[in-house]
DNA sequence: CTGCTCGCTTGACATTAATCAAGCGTCGGG
DNA sequence: CCCGACGCTTGATTAATGTCAAGCGAGCAG
């Protein structure tokens, strides 16, 4: 793997707590691989023999019951996935797919879990990270529980605007289709939505919103830590 | 604490492979405190001083946002509640009550955190149970994302048939108003949703119901490990 | 250039779920 | 014993969301 990229990954929160010569035992046996757009990584009840690492690109978490389908969350560099059934060694739970072409790093599941017991400080580092995981789920759940779907995008929109400058003109990240499929509805309300919140001085031009009333559109939205940040 | 009590505490996952002495510290400046009913126990945006710990009785995980609540989860003995919060040191997401009178065994989260760093097995303890929650919540996710108000009834009831000996014959462990909660619905609402069932052998009478069908009822259900069964 | 696919939007309609209101039965306190 | 609170149910109505259908426009292959 190329020193730049073994540096990335070494700078997740994951893994820089260990020593280079845990990390290279931690690597052997992993590989790098290049996928095209649109290409199916996981699929959830396969056992989990490797934990993912996003490079670059992007990647999509979802899962189906019946015909329908939902997105789960969207994994960005650098970033892991499917921690959780990597240690168990159960069963995944989340199917993922790749939204672009995308660099993934897969490390076997057997080294983390023998990384972690050999490894005190990285057997910390995976508590934390999964403590993160867990609490971003959890207000994910209750996003999904507690608000509608109007109100959902509000929020994300919000959140959006400042994760970019809060500059009130923002891009959106992924297409709305899957935007849609993320924030628990149909593209067609979706687009509902977002006419309903153009009396809350949200404008949309293709991938472009400005938010020219934040104001107006924080109240409705009414954003809170412990719902809406991103967990450190 | 009583030894019969400190043994069940002992004997869960997380605690069951630490050596005695290292439990012992563990618990200095713990406390074990008996609640009654309906007691709020922590409130969400608080900071986590404590890991909680369900000795008998049980407790309902809630949030709340606007003028709008929701039931997270019901924790019963002998488990732990809010870890990822007292790991992080950050504020809890949860709110929890008594749902009746409760013993209430509080750890202070500095001594999980101190034990994590200085024994590892700890270490994998905790990541093992942070990964069997997280997991719990990807399923609970699920349930709501995919399925409707009367097919997360069924499969919750075809859940319970499962824990309760597959008699066909269960026993609301909790109050209608309260699982309707947990379903993600309105109590009004889930009364309707029993009466959809009744097709499908339904029979309710208070508390107890009654799977006269379930085979009929699992078509319907079509309940799936992936999203279902309990984590081990 | 043409024709196709596909993402997106809008309208009409169906389904699902929430709200409002009323009524029943149990339980516990006065 | 009676009363009132509360859990539960049912009906009527409204709100939210999904489904079906049509059409527009960008982008791409032939």
């Amino acid at each position: 793997m190329r020193t730049e990229k073994r540096q990335q990954v070494k700078a997740l929160r994951l893994f820089s707590e260990m020593s280079d010569a845990a990390f290279d035992r931690l690597l052997a046996g992993s590989f790098l691989q290049r996928f095209p757009a649109h290409v199916v990584l996981i699929r959830e009840g396969d056992s989990a023999d490797f934990l993912h690492v996003v490079i670059d690109g992007g990647v999509e978490l979802f899962s189906n019951w019946k015909d329908r389908e939902t997105t789960m969350s969207i994994a960005r560099p650098v970033s892991t996935f499917i921690l959780a059934a990597a240690i168990k060694d159960a069963p995944y739970l989340m199917s993922a797919r790749t939204l672009e072409s995308s660099n993934i790093l897969m490390i076997p599941s057997e080294n983390i879990r023998s990384a972690m017991v050999s490894d005190s400080a990285f057997g910390v580092s995976m508590v934390t990270e999964l403590a993160v995981c867990f609490r971003e789920i959890v207000k994910a759940h209750k996003n999904l529980k507690l608000r509608s779907g109007v109100e959902r995008l509000s929020n994300y929109l919000i959140e959006l605007d400042s994760a970019q400058n809060l500059s009130g003109q923002i891009t959106l990240p992924i297409e709305k289709k899957l935007l849609a499929s993320y924030l628990g509805m149909t593209p067609e309300n979706l687009s509902r939505a977002f006419a309903t919140l153009k009396d809350y001085g949200v404008i949309v031009d293709g991938a472009t919103v400005t938010l020219s009333k934040i104001s107006d559109l924080r109240t409705l939205a009414k954003p809170t830590p412990l719902i809406d940040g991103r967990e450190s």
